[in-house]
DNA sequence: GATAACTTGCACAATGCTGTGCAAGTTATT
DNA sequence: AATAACTTGCACAGCATTGTGCAAGTTATC
Protein backbone atom coordinates (compact mmCIF):
# COMPACT_ATOMS: atom_id res chain seq x y z
CA UNK A 1 0.00 0.00 0.00
CA UNK A 2 2.94 2.12 0.48
CA UNK A 3 4.23 4.46 -2.15
CA UNK A 4 7.54 3.31 -1.02
CA UNK A 5 8.78 -0.19 -1.24
CA UNK A 6 10.61 0.25 2.14
CA UNK A 7 8.90 -0.77 5.34
CA UNK A 8 8.64 2.83 6.88
CA UNK A 9 7.34 3.11 10.52
CA UNK A 10 4.58 5.69 11.61
CA UNK A 11 4.84 9.06 12.72
CA UNK A 12 5.46 9.64 16.06
CA UNK A 13 2.54 10.52 17.73
CA UNK A 14 4.52 13.10 20.15
CA UNK A 15 5.80 15.05 17.15
CA UNK A 16 1.93 15.94 15.91
CA UNK A 17 2.25 17.26 20.09
CA UNK A 18 5.01 19.22 19.19
CA UNK A 19 4.13 20.74 16.12
CA UNK A 20 0.22 22.02 17.91
CA UNK A 21 2.49 23.21 20.78
CA UNK A 22 4.54 25.37 18.96
CA UNK A 23 1.51 26.77 16.83
CA UNK A 24 0.01 27.63 20.04
CA UNK A 25 3.12 29.18 21.39
CA UNK A 26 3.15 31.04 18.38
CA UNK A 27 -0.39 32.51 19.30
CA UNK A 28 0.45 32.94 22.62
CA UNK A 29 3.88 34.80 22.00
CA UNK A 30 3.18 36.81 18.86
CA UNK A 31 0.13 38.34 20.68
CA UNK A 32 2.81 39.60 23.15
CA UNK A 33 5.12 40.81 20.77
CA UNK A 34 4.34 40.63 17.09
CA UNK A 35 7.85 40.52 16.04
CA UNK A 36 9.13 38.08 18.29
CA UNK A 37 11.44 35.63 16.55
CA UNK A 38 11.69 31.87 16.33
CA UNK A 39 13.86 31.69 19.42
CA UNK A 40 11.33 32.70 21.20
CA UNK A 41 8.42 30.82 19.99
CA UNK A 42 10.24 27.57 20.45
CA UNK A 43 11.17 28.55 24.00
CA UNK A 44 7.72 28.73 24.93
CA UNK A 45 7.24 25.91 23.07
CA UNK A 46 9.59 24.13 25.58
CA UNK A 47 11.38 23.16 22.35
CA UNK A 48 14.52 24.43 20.52
CA UNK A 49 14.45 26.65 17.87
CA UNK A 50 16.59 23.95 15.73
CA UNK A 51 13.68 21.80 15.73
CA UNK A 52 10.88 23.98 14.76
CA UNK A 53 12.51 23.25 11.42
CA UNK A 54 11.63 19.83 11.63
CA UNK A 55 8.04 20.77 11.56
CA UNK A 56 7.58 23.84 9.48
CA UNK A 57 10.05 24.15 6.43
CA UNK A 58 9.73 28.35 7.27
CA UNK A 59 9.46 30.93 9.50
CA UNK A 60 6.68 32.07 6.87
CA UNK A 61 5.29 28.77 6.88
CA UNK A 62 4.47 28.44 10.17
CA UNK A 63 2.98 31.84 10.36
CA UNK A 64 0.86 30.47 7.19
CA UNK A 65 -0.52 27.68 9.14
CA UNK A 66 -1.52 29.89 11.81
CA UNK A 67 -2.92 32.06 9.70
CA UNK A 68 -5.09 29.72 8.08
CA UNK A 69 -6.05 27.28 11.44
CA UNK A 70 -7.53 30.75 12.54
CA UNK A 71 -9.19 31.58 9.64
CA UNK A 72 -10.74 27.76 9.72
CA UNK A 73 -11.62 28.70 13.65
CA UNK A 74 -13.29 32.06 13.09
CA UNK A 75 -15.15 30.74 9.82
CA UNK A 76 -16.76 28.00 11.35
CA UNK A 77 -17.80 30.10 14.25
CA UNK A 78 -20.08 32.42 12.19
CA UNK A 79 -20.98 29.21 10.29
CA UNK A 80 -24.96 29.91 9.39
CA UNK A 81 -25.22 32.71 11.37
CA UNK A 82 -28.09 34.10 9.91
CA UNK A 83 -30.61 36.48 11.68
CA UNK A 84 -33.78 38.27 9.80
CA UNK A 85 -32.45 41.53 11.94
CA UNK A 86 -29.14 42.77 10.54
CA UNK A 87 -28.32 44.77 13.82
CA UNK A 88 -28.59 41.52 15.55
CA UNK A 89 -26.41 40.30 13.05
CA UNK A 90 -23.96 42.03 13.20
CA UNK A 91 -23.86 41.86 17.22
CA UNK A 92 -23.66 38.54 16.77
CA UNK A 93 -20.36 38.70 14.72
CA UNK A 94 -18.87 40.32 17.37
CA UNK A 95 -19.97 38.49 19.77
CA UNK A 96 -18.49 35.58 17.93
CA UNK A 97 -15.30 37.72 17.10
CA UNK A 98 -14.90 37.84 21.36
CA UNK A 99 -14.89 33.75 21.67
CA UNK A 100 -12.18 33.70 19.50
CA UNK A 101 -10.27 37.08 20.93
CA UNK A 102 -6.73 34.86 20.79
CA UNK A 103 -6.88 34.24 16.81
CA UNK A 104 -8.56 36.86 15.51
CA UNK A 105 -6.09 39.36 17.33
CA UNK A 106 -3.37 37.01 16.42
CA UNK A 107 -4.01 37.70 12.84
CA UNK A 108 -4.69 41.09 12.91
CA UNK A 109 -0.96 41.36 14.61
CA UNK A 110 0.08 39.04 11.62
CA UNK A 111 -1.84 41.06 8.48
CA UNK A 112 0.38 43.96 8.90
CA UNK A 113 3.54 42.70 8.23
CA UNK A 114 5.32 41.04 5.22
CA UNK A 115 4.38 38.80 2.25
CA UNK A 116 1.33 37.06 4.85
CA UNK A 117 -0.58 40.29 5.04
CA UNK A 118 -2.08 39.03 1.52
CA UNK A 119 -2.79 36.01 2.53
CA UNK A 120 -4.29 37.18 5.98
CA UNK A 121 -6.39 39.41 4.15
CA UNK A 122 -7.94 36.88 2.17
CA UNK A 123 -7.82 34.58 4.89
CA UNK A 124 -10.54 36.58 6.35
CA UNK A 125 -12.34 37.83 3.46
CA UNK A 126 -15.34 35.95 4.73
CA UNK A 127 -15.81 37.72 7.81
CA UNK A 128 -15.60 41.12 5.95
CA UNK A 129 -18.24 40.02 3.52
CA UNK A 130 -21.16 38.87 6.29
CA UNK A 131 -20.32 42.32 7.83
CA UNK A 132 -20.78 44.24 4.94
CA UNK A 133 -23.96 42.23 4.22
CA UNK A 134 -25.27 43.04 8.15
CA UNK A 135 -24.54 46.51 7.20
CA UNK A 136 -25.68 46.77 3.57
CA UNK A 137 -28.95 45.49 4.81
CA UNK A 138 -28.70 47.70 8.08
CA UNK A 139 -28.49 51.06 5.82
CA UNK A 140 -31.21 50.10 3.73
CA UNK A 141 -33.94 49.02 6.21
CA UNK A 142 -33.19 52.70 8.10
CA UNK A 143 -31.71 50.79 11.12
CA UNK A 144 -28.20 51.57 10.68
CA UNK A 145 -26.77 55.69 10.53
CA UNK A 146 -26.85 56.78 6.68
CA UNK A 147 -24.45 59.71 7.15
CA UNK A 148 -21.24 57.40 6.52
CA UNK A 149 -20.66 54.96 3.03
CA UNK A 150 -21.15 52.08 3.37
CA UNK A 151 -17.44 50.99 2.63
CA UNK A 152 -16.23 53.32 5.17
CA UNK A 153 -18.60 52.56 7.97
CA UNK A 154 -17.77 48.53 7.50
CA UNK A 155 -14.42 49.55 8.01
CA UNK A 156 -15.10 51.30 11.03
CA UNK A 157 -16.81 48.72 12.43
CA UNK A 158 -14.05 46.01 12.33
CA UNK A 159 -11.63 48.49 12.98
CA UNK A 160 -13.58 48.90 16.01
CA UNK A 161 -14.38 45.16 17.62
CA UNK A 162 -10.55 45.34 16.99
CA UNK A 163 -9.93 47.94 19.19
CA UNK A 164 -12.08 46.25 22.01
CA UNK A 165 -9.95 43.29 21.51
CA UNK A 166 -6.76 44.64 21.54
CA UNK A 167 -8.04 47.03 24.71
CA UNK A 168 -8.86 44.34 26.54
CA UNK A 169 -5.23 42.21 25.88
CA UNK A 170 -3.89 45.24 27.78
CA UNK A 171 -6.37 45.89 30.50
CA UNK A 172 -8.27 42.53 30.82
CA UNK A 173 -11.95 42.39 31.21
CA UNK A 174 -14.52 39.71 32.56
CA UNK A 175 -15.29 37.44 30.31
CA UNK A 176 -18.64 38.89 30.18
CA UNK A 177 -17.77 41.98 30.23
CA UNK A 178 -15.67 42.00 27.50
CA UNK A 179 -18.56 40.03 25.37
CA UNK A 180 -20.85 42.89 26.26
CA UNK A 181 -18.74 45.83 25.36
CA UNK A 182 -17.54 44.61 21.92
CA UNK A 183 -21.49 44.33 21.07
CA UNK A 184 -22.38 47.97 22.40
CA UNK A 185 -19.05 49.64 20.73
CA UNK A 186 -20.66 48.15 17.36
CA UNK A 187 -23.54 49.02 17.71
CA UNK A 188 -22.41 52.32 18.89
CA UNK A 189 -20.69 52.63 15.45
CA UNK A 190 -23.34 51.70 13.70
CA UNK A 191 -25.24 55.01 15.18
CA UNK A 192 -26.48 54.37 18.49
CA UNK A 193 -26.60 55.95 21.75
CA UNK A 194 -25.50 54.33 24.51
CA UNK A 195 -29.09 53.10 26.19
CA UNK A 196 -30.69 52.26 23.14
CA UNK A 197 -27.47 49.83 22.34
CA UNK A 198 -27.66 48.27 25.69
CA UNK A 199 -31.75 48.09 25.53
CA UNK A 200 -31.29 46.44 22.57
CA UNK A 201 -28.89 43.80 23.44
CA UNK A 202 -30.87 43.51 26.76
CA UNK A 203 -33.97 42.54 24.53
CA UNK A 204 -32.40 39.93 22.51
CA UNK A 205 -31.45 36.85 24.33
CA UNK A 206 -29.38 35.27 21.14
CA UNK A 207 -27.26 37.92 22.46
CA UNK A 208 -26.78 36.74 26.07
CA UNK A 209 -23.45 35.03 27.34
CA UNK A 210 -22.96 31.65 27.13
CA UNK A 211 -19.85 29.94 28.96
CA UNK A 212 -17.82 28.87 25.90
CA UNK A 213 -17.49 25.90 25.34
CA UNK B 1 33.11 85.70 24.86
CA UNK B 2 32.94 82.57 23.24
CA UNK B 3 33.93 79.41 25.85
CA UNK B 4 37.02 78.71 23.65
CA UNK B 5 40.11 80.94 23.21
CA UNK B 6 40.04 79.41 18.98
CA UNK B 7 38.33 81.81 16.56
CA UNK B 8 34.88 79.65 15.53
CA UNK B 9 32.75 79.83 12.55
CA UNK B 10 28.70 80.17 13.07
CA UNK B 11 27.26 77.13 12.01
CA UNK B 12 26.66 76.58 8.35
CA UNK B 13 22.60 77.75 7.91
CA UNK B 14 21.78 74.11 5.92
CA UNK B 15 22.74 71.84 8.40
CA UNK B 16 20.05 73.44 10.94
CA UNK B 17 18.00 72.73 7.06
CA UNK B 18 19.25 69.72 6.54
CA UNK B 19 18.49 68.52 10.05
CA UNK B 20 14.81 69.93 10.04
CA UNK B 21 14.68 68.02 6.83
CA UNK B 22 15.52 64.54 8.44
CA UNK B 23 13.15 64.71 11.38
CA UNK B 24 10.55 65.78 8.52
CA UNK B 25 11.89 62.32 6.62
CA UNK B 26 11.25 60.42 9.89
CA UNK B 27 7.98 61.61 10.15
CA UNK B 28 6.78 60.76 6.54
CA UNK B 29 8.47 57.43 6.62
CA UNK B 30 7.42 56.64 9.59
CA UNK B 31 4.20 56.98 9.10
CA UNK B 32 4.53 54.42 6.00
CA UNK B 33 6.56 51.89 7.67
CA UNK B 34 7.06 52.40 11.40
CA UNK B 35 10.23 50.34 11.13
CA UNK B 36 11.97 51.99 8.67
CA UNK B 37 16.01 52.07 8.56
CA UNK B 38 17.88 55.04 8.98
CA UNK B 39 18.97 54.28 5.19
CA UNK B 40 15.42 54.82 4.11
CA UNK B 41 15.03 58.24 6.17
CA UNK B 42 18.04 59.62 4.97
CA UNK B 43 16.96 59.13 1.02
CA UNK B 44 13.78 60.51 2.10
CA UNK B 45 15.40 63.76 3.40
CA UNK B 46 18.29 63.54 -0.08
CA UNK B 47 20.89 63.03 2.76
CA UNK B 48 23.08 59.89 2.97
CA UNK B 49 22.83 57.24 5.98
CA UNK B 50 26.26 58.24 7.13
CA UNK B 51 25.43 62.12 7.75
CA UNK B 52 22.96 61.38 9.84
CA UNK B 53 25.26 61.08 12.48
CA UNK B 54 26.43 64.24 12.03
CA UNK B 55 23.30 65.51 13.47
CA UNK B 56 22.28 62.96 15.49
CA UNK B 57 24.09 60.54 18.03
CA UNK B 58 21.93 57.62 17.70
CA UNK B 59 18.83 56.19 16.32
CA UNK B 60 16.94 56.69 19.16
CA UNK B 61 18.21 60.14 19.42
CA UNK B 62 16.64 61.03 16.33
CA UNK B 63 13.21 59.46 17.48
CA UNK B 64 13.30 61.22 20.92
CA UNK B 65 13.85 64.52 18.95
CA UNK B 66 10.76 63.36 16.72
CA UNK B 67 8.42 62.66 19.54
CA UNK B 68 9.31 65.61 21.74
CA UNK B 69 8.28 68.45 19.13
CA UNK B 70 5.97 66.39 18.24
CA UNK B 71 4.51 66.37 21.74
CA UNK B 72 4.81 70.03 21.37
CA UNK B 73 2.78 70.88 19.00
CA UNK B 74 0.15 69.11 20.15
CA UNK B 75 0.09 70.40 23.38
CA UNK B 76 0.50 74.09 21.66
CA UNK B 77 -2.34 73.22 19.89
CA UNK B 78 -4.13 72.30 22.91
CA UNK B 79 -3.16 75.45 25.03
CA UNK B 80 -6.10 76.94 26.18
CA UNK B 81 -8.74 74.45 25.41
CA UNK B 82 -11.25 75.19 27.94
CA UNK B 83 -15.15 75.09 27.44
CA UNK B 84 -17.58 74.76 30.09
CA UNK B 85 -19.21 71.87 28.28
CA UNK B 86 -17.34 69.15 28.57
CA UNK B 87 -18.71 67.95 25.45
CA UNK B 88 -17.59 70.44 23.29
CA UNK B 89 -14.33 70.47 24.81
CA UNK B 90 -13.90 66.54 23.79
CA UNK B 91 -14.75 67.33 20.53
CA UNK B 92 -12.37 70.39 20.21
CA UNK B 93 -9.82 67.77 21.48
CA UNK B 94 -10.73 65.43 18.35
CA UNK B 95 -10.84 68.50 16.23
CA UNK B 96 -7.38 69.80 16.97
CA UNK B 97 -5.85 65.81 16.99
CA UNK B 98 -7.57 66.31 13.50
CA UNK B 99 -5.15 69.29 12.86
CA UNK B 100 -2.24 67.72 13.91
CA UNK B 101 -2.61 64.39 12.77
CA UNK B 102 0.69 63.49 11.12
CA UNK B 103 2.28 64.29 14.58
CA UNK B 104 -0.19 62.16 16.42
CA UNK B 105 -0.29 59.16 14.34
CA UNK B 106 3.88 59.08 14.05
CA UNK B 107 3.96 59.17 18.09
CA UNK B 108 1.31 56.49 18.48
CA UNK B 109 3.59 54.40 16.00
CA UNK B 110 6.79 55.25 17.72
CA UNK B 111 4.98 54.72 21.20
CA UNK B 112 5.05 50.88 20.57
CA UNK B 113 8.11 49.90 19.99
CA UNK B 114 11.40 49.97 22.19
CA UNK B 115 12.79 52.02 25.10
CA UNK B 116 11.12 55.53 22.92
CA UNK B 117 7.27 53.78 24.28
CA UNK B 118 7.87 55.48 27.93
CA UNK B 119 8.97 58.51 26.72
CA UNK B 120 6.32 59.08 24.21
CA UNK B 121 3.33 58.03 26.80
CA UNK B 122 4.95 60.28 29.38
CA UNK B 123 5.50 63.35 26.15
CA UNK B 124 1.43 62.62 25.63
CA UNK B 125 0.27 62.74 29.69
CA UNK B 126 -1.04 66.59 29.16
CA UNK B 127 -3.39 65.16 26.53
CA UNK B 128 -4.10 62.32 28.41
CA UNK B 129 -4.95 64.36 31.37
CA UNK B 130 -7.39 67.19 29.51
CA UNK B 131 -9.68 64.20 28.29
CA UNK B 132 -9.93 62.16 31.64
CA UNK B 133 -10.69 65.67 32.86
CA UNK B 134 -13.54 65.85 30.36
CA UNK B 135 -14.91 62.70 30.76
CA UNK B 136 -15.37 63.01 34.40
CA UNK B 137 -16.99 66.22 34.15
CA UNK B 138 -19.63 64.53 31.26
CA UNK B 139 -19.88 61.63 33.90
CA UNK B 140 -20.66 63.74 36.33
CA UNK B 141 -23.02 66.17 34.53
CA UNK B 142 -24.56 63.55 33.47
CA UNK B 143 -23.45 63.79 29.50
CA UNK B 144 -21.49 61.35 28.79
CA UNK B 145 -22.66 57.62 29.46
CA UNK B 146 -21.97 56.23 33.17
CA UNK B 147 -21.98 52.46 31.86
CA UNK B 148 -18.43 52.25 31.41
CA UNK B 149 -15.90 53.51 34.31
CA UNK B 150 -13.59 57.00 34.04
CA UNK B 151 -10.48 54.29 32.95
CA UNK B 152 -11.82 52.50 30.31
CA UNK B 153 -14.30 55.02 28.76
CA UNK B 154 -11.44 56.87 28.49
CA UNK B 155 -9.05 54.65 26.47
CA UNK B 156 -11.76 54.09 24.39
CA UNK B 157 -11.95 57.50 23.62
CA UNK B 158 -8.44 58.16 22.44
CA UNK B 159 -8.33 54.68 20.88
CA UNK B 160 -11.13 55.47 18.74
CA UNK B 161 -9.89 59.27 17.90
CA UNK B 162 -6.36 57.13 17.13
CA UNK B 163 -8.53 54.72 14.51
CA UNK B 164 -9.72 57.65 12.44
CA UNK B 165 -6.54 59.03 11.62
CA UNK B 166 -5.20 55.77 11.51
CA UNK B 167 -7.95 55.05 9.14
CA UNK B 168 -7.83 58.14 7.58
CA UNK B 169 -4.03 57.57 6.28
CA UNK B 170 -5.12 53.81 4.58
CA UNK B 171 -8.20 55.66 3.01
CA UNK B 172 -7.59 59.37 2.74
CA UNK B 173 -10.73 61.46 3.33
CA UNK B 174 -10.80 65.54 2.61
CA UNK B 175 -9.73 66.83 5.23
CA UNK B 176 -13.52 68.49 6.35
CA UNK B 177 -14.84 65.42 6.20
CA UNK B 178 -12.30 63.78 8.27
CA UNK B 179 -12.47 66.41 10.77
CA UNK B 180 -16.36 65.89 11.19
CA UNK B 181 -15.70 62.18 12.01
CA UNK B 182 -13.09 62.05 14.44
CA UNK B 183 -15.48 64.22 16.52
CA UNK B 184 -18.16 61.99 15.31
CA UNK B 185 -16.90 58.98 16.17
CA UNK B 186 -16.03 60.43 19.71
CA UNK B 187 -18.93 61.68 20.63
CA UNK B 188 -20.25 58.00 19.63
CA UNK B 189 -18.24 56.35 21.92
CA UNK B 190 -19.09 58.72 24.86
CA UNK B 191 -22.46 57.58 24.42
CA UNK B 192 -24.34 59.46 21.40
CA UNK B 193 -26.08 58.19 18.40
CA UNK B 194 -25.44 59.55 15.17
CA UNK B 195 -27.95 61.87 14.54
CA UNK B 196 -27.60 63.58 18.29
CA UNK B 197 -23.80 63.86 17.72
CA UNK B 198 -24.11 65.46 14.18
CA UNK B 199 -26.68 68.08 15.32
CA UNK B 200 -23.99 68.84 18.68
CA UNK B 201 -21.63 69.11 16.48
CA UNK B 202 -23.59 71.50 14.22
CA UNK B 203 -25.29 73.30 17.10
CA UNK B 204 -21.56 74.75 17.87
CA UNK B 205 -19.38 77.04 15.70
CA UNK B 206 -16.37 76.34 17.73
CA UNK B 207 -16.25 72.71 16.28
CA UNK B 208 -16.92 73.92 12.75
CA UNK B 209 -14.26 73.25 10.16
CA UNK B 210 -11.67 75.86 9.71
CA UNK B 211 -8.90 76.05 6.92
CA UNK B 212 -5.41 75.02 8.73
CA UNK B 213 -3.25 77.80 9.39
C1' DG C 1 39.43 82.84 -2.27
C1' DA C 2 40.65 80.81 2.06
C1' DT C 3 38.74 77.87 5.31
C1' DA C 4 35.81 75.85 8.49
C1' DA C 5 31.50 73.38 8.24
C1' DC C 6 29.25 69.91 6.31
C1' DT C 7 28.47 65.70 3.23
C1' DT C 8 29.84 61.45 1.21
C1' DG C 9 31.50 56.86 0.27
C1' DC C 10 33.93 53.13 1.79
C1' DA C 11 35.49 49.86 4.96
C1' DC C 12 34.83 47.67 9.14
C1' DA C 13 32.98 45.69 13.59
C1' DA C 14 29.02 44.25 16.10
C1' DT C 15 24.43 42.56 16.67
C1' DG C 16 20.44 39.70 15.94
C1' DC C 17 17.94 37.21 13.11
C1' DT C 18 16.95 33.07 9.61
C1' DG C 19 18.12 28.79 7.54
C1' DT C 20 21.12 24.46 6.94
C1' DG C 21 24.31 20.43 7.79
C1' DC C 22 25.71 17.06 10.79
C1' DA C 23 26.75 14.13 14.62
C1' DA C 24 25.07 12.68 18.90
C1' DG C 25 21.59 12.11 21.74
C1' DT C 26 16.56 10.58 23.44
C1' DT C 27 12.13 8.32 22.99
C1' DA C 28 7.99 6.17 20.97
C1' DT C 29 6.79 2.31 18.43
C1' DT C 30 7.25 -2.24 16.76
C1' DA D 1 15.53 -4.81 22.46
C1' DA D 2 15.92 -3.00 17.90
C1' DT D 3 15.17 0.88 15.29
C1' DA D 4 13.05 4.55 13.08
C1' DA D 5 11.38 9.03 14.45
C1' DC D 6 12.31 12.91 16.63
C1' DT D 7 15.19 16.47 19.32
C1' DT D 8 19.33 18.91 20.31
C1' DG D 9 23.54 21.56 20.16
C1' DC D 10 26.96 23.43 17.52
C1' DA D 11 28.97 25.48 13.67
C1' DC D 12 28.42 28.06 9.76
C1' DA D 13 26.69 31.17 5.97
C1' DG D 14 23.75 34.87 4.77
C1' DC D 15 21.27 38.99 5.45
C1' DA D 16 19.88 43.53 7.26
C1' DT D 17 20.74 46.73 10.39
C1' DT D 18 23.36 50.17 13.48
C1' DG D 19 27.36 52.73 14.65
C1' DT D 20 32.39 54.41 13.74
C1' DG D 21 36.78 55.95 11.51
C1' DC D 22 38.79 58.22 7.88
C1' DA D 23 40.00 60.44 3.62
C1' DA D 24 38.17 63.02 -0.02
C1' DG D 25 34.94 65.86 -1.65
C1' DT D 26 31.52 70.24 -1.72
C1' DT D 27 29.72 74.53 -0.14
C1' DA D 28 28.41 78.34 2.89
C1' DT D 29 30.55 81.87 5.25
C1' DC D 30 34.13 84.93 6.51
Amino acid sequence: MNTESVATRAPRRDAAENRAALLLAAKVVLNRDPSASLETIAAEAGLSRRSVYGHFVNRDELLLELVTSGARRVAISLEGLSHPDPLVRLALIASRLWQEIESVRMMAVIAIRGPLASHTAAALDPVRRIVREAITDGQRDGSMRNDLGRELLARLVEDTALLVLEESAEHPLPAREGHNLVMLMTLGVVGYGWRDAQNFIDAHHELDWTIPS
